[in-house]
DNA sequence: TTCCTTGCAAAACTTTTGCATTAAA
DNA sequence: TTTAATGCAAAAGTTTTGCAAGGAA
């Protein structure tokens, strides 16, 4: 229970420094989410914490989910359309998305390098840049 | 009227090219559409058609839109996780994204270039690439 | 006829909201 | 004690589905 205590202490302090009130369901859902880089929606986290038999209502998932990427603690990703999904890794990177099984891989920003980029619209500023590079499982080859 | 004729008419030419029958519903959607390069969400269809005086269910409208994505006539976009967004330009490019008030606004392939990609993980192959550039009205600089 | 499409309403899902109750500062 | 957070159920919004009726081949 070493690394759970750790993941509980540091979504306690990561809450309490940003300004956040620490609720005993806020730190469990960012003890959660925070304890790897990982992508989950609301849905499994509400699943995950029903497993450790920690109730949190459905309502309070929801809300510290917005709250916590208001705060830039995690960030939501649009990527299918069916749900979204919550990043718990907020540097900078973009995606693989496996559209076959729906499953989302980090690609970690040196792995990816612009030498053209298109002029920002007048009046504009640039906000942020989100790259998805699709992946299908290759076909096998005809023999 | 001369240009929404011509617009029926490519409509109808490229649903039979697809192998897609041409009902009336389908023709009256793909004419909507195809008259120019745009995104257009479900809801917007449905209340063109109806501004115009042609009745469609919502259900056919669904229907419709999901069977021309499928049949590569038009394109599905994930962009803020609120709505699909169907866009008629299938030709490969990228887009702007005003997050204030929601704008999609494309760009040509051209004006971005990579010079470096991440490997494809082993057994996946490329299946395309979405690239979102989020933007926001400037703000205006303190005098 | 036979098969496919449409339309309506209802269902399914994800996400938000209203409000009484409870917990935190 | 005062303010904010939680939980429940209900509502809201988007998209899908079941099924009877209508249309095309």
């Amino acid at each position: 229970m070493l690394v759970y205590t750790q993941s509980v202490d540091r979504a306690l302090q990561k809450l309490t420094a940003c300004g956040i009130r620490p609720t005993a369901q806020r730190v469990q859902i960012a003890a959660l989410l925070l304890s790897a880089d990982q992508h989950l929606s609301a849905e499994q986290i509400l699943a995950s914490l029903g497993a450790r038999g920690m109730h949190v209502s459905k309502a309070t998932v929801y809300n510290t989910l917005n709250l916590f990427a208001a705060s830039g603690l995690i960030r939501q990703l649009s990527i299918d359309g069916e749900r979204t999904w919550f990043d718990s890794n907020t540097a900078a990177h973009y995606h693989f998305h496996d559209v076959d099984g729906g499953e989302l891989i980090d690609v970690p920003v040196p792995d990816v390098e612009f030498s053209r980029l298109p002029t920002i619209p007048d009046g504009m500023e640039l906000a942020g840049i989100d790259l998805v590079i699709r992946v299908r499982r290759k076909q096998a080859e005809a023999a």
